[in-house]
DNA sequence: AGATGATCCTGTATGC
DNA sequence: TGCATACAGGATCATC
């Protein structure tokens, strides 16, 4: 579930918590999260300094100290949040209140009523648990167990992302480039951008969402795009995600930050879950198919 | 080489 | 109400 601007978000709001903070133990519940046996694992965290929150990708990276790095993947369902020690309350939300995309009716999130732990959580679904000098906690919880989490160590071992195409935000990512990983391709321009060697951190939601405001149909051929339509899709997608990391990410479900807040994204798509609506651009009912083996949303008028 | 389909899981929504 | 089926924000692996 989460894409790039959810990562980024869970980056933001946890970041400020864990910097400097010491990872007193591990726990590993279930054997699917790591590679690496459980004790190893453990071992390698226990008493390690939180130097750094970075992310690539949809991959969640923590610098600790003496060069080891730890990454974590949420995958679909994935949730990487923290809890305060025992009396504590949360910290403020990152980022304040969510522009324009809170109804009245949820209110209370935009002015600061904070639960008092990260809700909805559940035992047997927390799998990994780190325990922070502090008594603060930091849970990996995953109902459908395609989390995943890697050390390793910086300079030494290739990082599980090493492949991962530019950061769409970066300089990296430019127009020429995207428009050589597309060349020649007969996959549908969708599938080629949900494959993370062409650009790191775009998933199915903002896929639709970028193809829809460049005016590209997801399943043209990658290869038969024009430069002009190239350049159009590169602007499309660091617009879209630009203004979804502002927005804090889309929550339709399970998806929250590091302290257990939706993001106010959802409000603002244009095409993704709302099959049937109107075209934000020019009426016509939105349609959803299947592109790549992924639901997929467009306007059948505005994407030719 | 490159594309497609099955697969890893659990929860929820929909239809009969 | 109960049951079956489809589908879900991701990514990998086997197969064609």
């Amino acid at each position: 579930m989460p894409e790039l601007p959810e990562v980024e978000t869970v980056r933001r709001s946890l970041a400020p918590v864990l910097a400097g903070a010491r990872i007193e133990d591990v726990a590993v519940r279930g054997r699917h999260v790591t590679d690496e046996p459980p004790e190893v694992f453990r071992a390698r965290l226990r008493g390690r300094r939180i130097e750094g929150l970075g992310r690539r990708g949809k991959f969640l990276v923590f610098r600790l100290d003496g060069r080891l790095r730890l990454a974590l993947h949420l995958r679909m369902t994935g949730r990487l949040v923290y809890e305060p020690p025992e009396g504590e309350r949360l910290p403020p939300p990152v980022g304040g209140a969510t522009p324009g995309a809170l109804s009245a009716g949820e209110g209370r999130l935009a002015v600061g009523w904070r639960p008092e732990a990260p809700f909805d959580l559940r035992p047997e679904h927390t799998h990994l648990e780190f325990r922070l000098a502090g008594g603060g906690r930091l849970l990996f919880h995953d109902m459908r167990k395609f989390g995943r989490a890697w050390t390793w160590v910086a300079g030494r071992t290739r990082p599980p992302y090493a492949g991962l195409g530019p950061e769409p935000l970066g300089r990296a990512f430019t127009a020429d480039r995207l428009g050589r990983s597309l060349a020649g391709r007969r996959a549908p321009v969708k599938a080629v951008l949900l494959d993370q060697r062409t650009v790191a951190g775009v998933g199915n939601i903002y896929a639709d969402e970028a193809l829809w405001l460049a005016g590209i149909h997801p399943s043209r051929p990658a290869g038969s795009l024009g430069p002009d339509e190239v350049r159009r899709l590169r602007r499309a997608i660091r617009l879209v995600l630009r203004r979804a990391v502002r927005g804090r990410g889309t929550t339709f479900r399970d998806y929250r930050d590091g302290l257990g807040e939706p993001g106010g994204f959802a409000a603002h798509l244009r095409v993704y879950g709302r099959a049937g609506s109107p075209c934000p651009r020019c009426g016509t009912p939105i349609a959803k198919t299947k592109v790549a083996q992924r639901g997929t949303h467009l306007c059948p008028r505005c994407q030719r």
